[in-house]
DNA sequence: AAAATAGTGTCTATGAGACACTATAGT
DNA sequence: ACTATAGTGTCTCATAGACACTATTTT
């Protein structure tokens, strides 16, 4: 059962000498990082426009081919390091992408990862890196699942290149399914925030109102709020007290 | 912003044609497919050992390289059909695994997909395929996370090639999940099963002990199941009703 | 009859939703 | 004083766990 060569078994090292990589066809593979943030009650993505083909003049999400010296999560983070100017933030990997025709170039498989950031650091990242913060919707409640559509602040619909629309709706969908048992929402909020913006990132993200008594209960026994004793100034009510997430949700080690 | 050439923009048609698709390196790459059943209040998945370099004589799950006019998801369920002989089962994509030095002989993405089905099948295709059913150990509980181990019948421990003690733990971990919200427990079972099957199924994914009453209130409220009417026969207490899915769990469509 | 599990009914504990009430800021 | 929201306490309802009891088969 062993590979034999001259009539003698070749050990691994001789073997791994001898390999030729071109035996088998090698395919493009790129990453895609879809930077979503929630503000005025929306939730946003991050988006570039294409200066070159294909698909030029349409908007995607910062992408970029894997060098064969760099593992996924690498490639991700300098995606977004170099395309969006963004460092150490939450980046998780999100699904991978392999129809056969989803780039009219040649065979390109996207490993798509989604990244979460708090929607000032993002406006300003996004100023700077001369991209744009569409809205984000969606044409299913719940856990349906499908493509979103990103629209510009007139509301217009700005056309997404390759199979974007599908990448930003599985986007959503994870984030929605997280959210449930995972605390998902901190990394989607300033380091000091209310029970009341944590509330509203919820409610974006699920696309549905919460109750406010229950949603309060449950975040406070969660033991993942630490209470910081500052409140909110010039609001013309009642300050609430500002809280911090107890532990920083950790970035998964590199496989 | 766009591209010229000469003085004039080029159209998307004369850029395509003039692509050079080696301007950029390509890398390997490769889906995984754990095949994972439940017997005998085991986890067990399906392992071919390697008859070539690298990691000869290793235990491996069912692989092979994407060639570039398939997808993702036919190239799994090409590798499913040939190297499991399984056909028309659950199958999904898991997570993509793409460290540096994942595989000696060259850098290879290994998109990774987990597959489920009922035991008596995979036993049948196993011993037709010439692969093993190894049981699954995992050193954590619930959600942690981790690498997985395989042990053959007598209980020793089963050399796993490349990252796939990663994979199968990333499998665990997926079913694990899935199972608090999904039906995920139905493609693991033959077609008619009663609810102490059912159960039994649940307990040996989650790695714990389900209360009975609860788990029995839950399915038949889930609207998940139907009754049959026939009931086990030769077994020696009451015998229990047969149920079915009520609606097969549909295969995700080919992105 | 004994043993073992299926299946039903009921009580209790827990958590979500609803509501009432008090507290605290700006206007 | 008025308004709006923060924060607390309590009631109700739905669901999970626990337990008791009956049902049905083989040995």
């Amino acid at each position: 059962m062993l590979c034999t060569e001259k009539g003698r078994e070749v050990t691994e090292t001789e073997f791994l000498a001898a390999y030729d990589p071109a035996e088998y066809e090698r395919l493009s593979v790129a990453v895609d990082v879809v930077v979503l943030t929630v503000d005025e009650g929306e939730l946003r993505v991050l988006l570039v426009r294409r200066t070159e083909h294909p698909h030029v003049g349409r908007w995607a999400v910062p992408g970029g081919f894997v060098a064969p010296d760099e593992s996924l999560d690498n490639a991700a983070a300098r995606v977004l390091a170099h395309k969006a100017g963004l460092d150490g933030i939450f980046l998780e990997q999100l699904y991978t992408f392999g129809a056969v025709g989803r780039d009219p170039r040649t065979r390109v498989v996207a490993v798509a990862y989604y990244a979460l950031v708090d929607a000032a650091r993002l406006a300003a990242a996004a100023q700077a890196a001369g991209a744009v913060l569409a809205t984000v919707r969606v044409a299913w409640a719940g856990e349906t699942g499908g493509p979103a559509e990103a629209r510009d602040p007139d509301g217009a619909v700005l056309p997404l290149a390759f199979d974007h629309p599908e990448v930003l709706g599985t986007a959503v969908l994870r984030l929605r399914g997280k959210l449930d048992y995972a605390p998902v929402g901190f990394p989607l909020l300033p380091e000091r925030f209310t029970l009341r913006d944590l509330q509203e990132v919820h409610e974006t993200v699920l696309g549905r109102r919460l109750n406010r008594d229950s949603f309060r209960r449950r975040m406070l026994a969660s033991g993942q709020l630490r209470a910081t004793g500052d409140h909110e100034r010039d609001v013309p009510y009642r300050p609430a007290e500002f809280y911090t997430a107890v532990a920083a949700l950790a970035r998964p080690a590199e496989q």
